[in-house]
DNA sequence: TCCGTAGTTCAGAAATTCGGAACTGTTGAT
DNA sequence: ATCAACAGTTCCGAATTTCTGAACTACGGA
């Protein structure tokens, strides 16, 4: 397995965000994360909407949210632990993610942090 | 030519907004229309970048544009008149639209209003 | 060592995007 | 009325991207 790839604070850039949180699926996990502390894995999540995601979507979306630069991933143990870069973020991006997370909460059935 | 469709504010998808920003020939559009007024039209565009846009691809790029319900296009003679849909957009979603356009106006190179 | 679990990689099918060429619709000139 | 020019749209094939089942790697117990 390679080493996982996390871009730099300054190499982010708000279309690889855009990307990554235009697919609602991604933009739930996101939430979820954000929502969930800390320490959100794979298979801690299992299924998020109606629909069971097969585990190699779930494990491209990570990678997905991890090199565009919104999550942090690190191996512990046998699992995956993912934190959101929010604070990070923020400071780069002021108001996005928030706006964003604002933004999908506001329609019924989709991301909700939790 | 069939008639243009663009959405209720009701129907607007935060997932629509972010696929059609995510784009940075597309988000150079909207920040353009943005800053010049109203009533950008496709070919007084042209050129945005050092790249020429094909018109086929221009057109498409207003058409996801218009369905995302980012701008509002009007046929006026023999061009098409275009504006954003910004103050009731903020209505709809908070903050979203302006911290897009600040994120992408922090590249260098990148879209800018004007 | 062998098994189970967590997640990644691979590969091919399906879906999407891109853009040149042909087309539509409008205006103005002859 | 006919024609030409122009703004933009539609069509369609090529190239790219996305999706996901199956095979694989990595780690931790027993």
């Amino acid at each position: 397995m390679r080493p996982l790839f996390h871009p730099a604070l300054e190499d982010i850039r708000p279309e690889a965000i855009l990307y990554a949180l235009a697919d609602p699926e991604r933009a739930a996990i996101f939430a979820w994360l954000s929502g969930a502390g800390c320490g959100g894995t794979c298979s801690a999540l299992g299924q998020l909407g109606e629909r069971v995601i097969p585990k190699s979507s779930l494990s491209n979306h990570f990678k997905v949210l991890r090199e565009s630069g919104l999550i942090l991933s690190e191996r512990q143990g046998v699992e995956m632990r993912n934190q959101t870069r929010c604070a990070e973020l923020d400071d780069r991006f002021p108001g996005l993610i928030k706006a964003i997370l604002t933004a999908y909460g506001q329609i019924p059935g989709q991301p909700k942090a939790d």
